[in-house]
DNA sequence: TTAAAAATTGGCAGAAACTGCCAGTCAGGT
DNA sequence: ACCTGACTGGCAGTTTCTGCCAATTTTTAA
């Protein structure tokens, strides 16, 4: 991976369905190499795939809930259990592991307070094994961003 | 918007990439009115744009830190300092407005432990008006999808 | 420094996809 | 039943994609 690499990797998050032959010109190639180097890039799984950024708001989801989980106990077979349900939740987006104090934050998209509760309910207390839940509402947007700074 | 949207939104969410006439079979409609919806869905802002996902890690940027912060104050003023300065900070990829004990949560990338240091230093701390900040590593994702749910 | 090998590039042409236009269809209201 | 408005589907000209080959650039080794 070189530097055009990179900016092509940066044209298509700033926008991902750019034709070709715009990219071409963007990153100073012409329309082949510049295809074959993206399809390189899909190939090695360096571009995981493509994605519509949608207006949560507008599609009907307008709460995001930041979710910080414990687990009681931290052995294998728990672990396995939290997080392939996690994975099957439609509701979270994202998942991570995190160091110090917390196991895992979600990110969770919900239509209202209640929806929020019946989801706590229903999603995640019933996988059990879970020692704490501490909860963050978010009521703003400052930045949300796909592109990748630069590397220097 | 009616369901036709949220079917087409859903597909393009899973491959932002996909032609408009594999789009047009997947919700059962032919190329035209599949392309207008579209179009709509666009002019409208429900869908924001497109964008690669991309492997950070092979891009070179394995570390993902969730940062909170407190500000010191919370006058007008302060607060569009801080945005404003938030929003121009590349490596600064996400900046949720928290309710709760915390003001805003950011989503940052670097390349390692250092550069996270370095970052604060010289990115975030000579913001000013900063009451504290709390730093959390993610080592690890369990899930990371952009498919919002279905609306039940 | 030179020469051979490898990788990358650019152009071309057939195939595929996009997109504006128009007539036909369907749903809701009077 | 009729009218209105919104939506649909098909068509055709235009644009874009993409596999192939020769030419160029870069790398490697002598």
């Amino acid at each position: 991976m070189d530097s055009k690499d990179r900016q092509i990797i940066r044209a298509l998050q700033r926008n991902g369905r750019i034709t070709n032959q715009e990219l071409a010109d963007e990153v100073s190639l012409s329309p082949s190499p510049c295809l074959r180097r993206v399809r390189n890039l899909e190939k090695a799984g360096i571009i995981r795939g493509y994605s519509a950024e949608v207006d949560e708001k507008a599609y009907g989801l307008p709460v995001t809930v930041f979710v910080r989980i414990k687990l009681e106990r931290h052995n294998e077979e728990d672990v396995q259990r939290f997080e392939s349900h996690i994975q099957r939740i439609d509701e979270v987006l994202e998942c991570h592991v995190m160091t110090g104090a917390i196991d895992y934050q979600l990110r969770v998209l919900v239509p209202d307070l209640e929806g929020y509760e019946d989801f706590v309910r229903a999603r995640i207390h019933t996988i059990g094994g879970i020692a704490s839940i501490d909860t963050s509402f978010a009521y703003g947007v400052v930045k949300k961003t796909n592109v990748l700074p630069k590397l220097s």
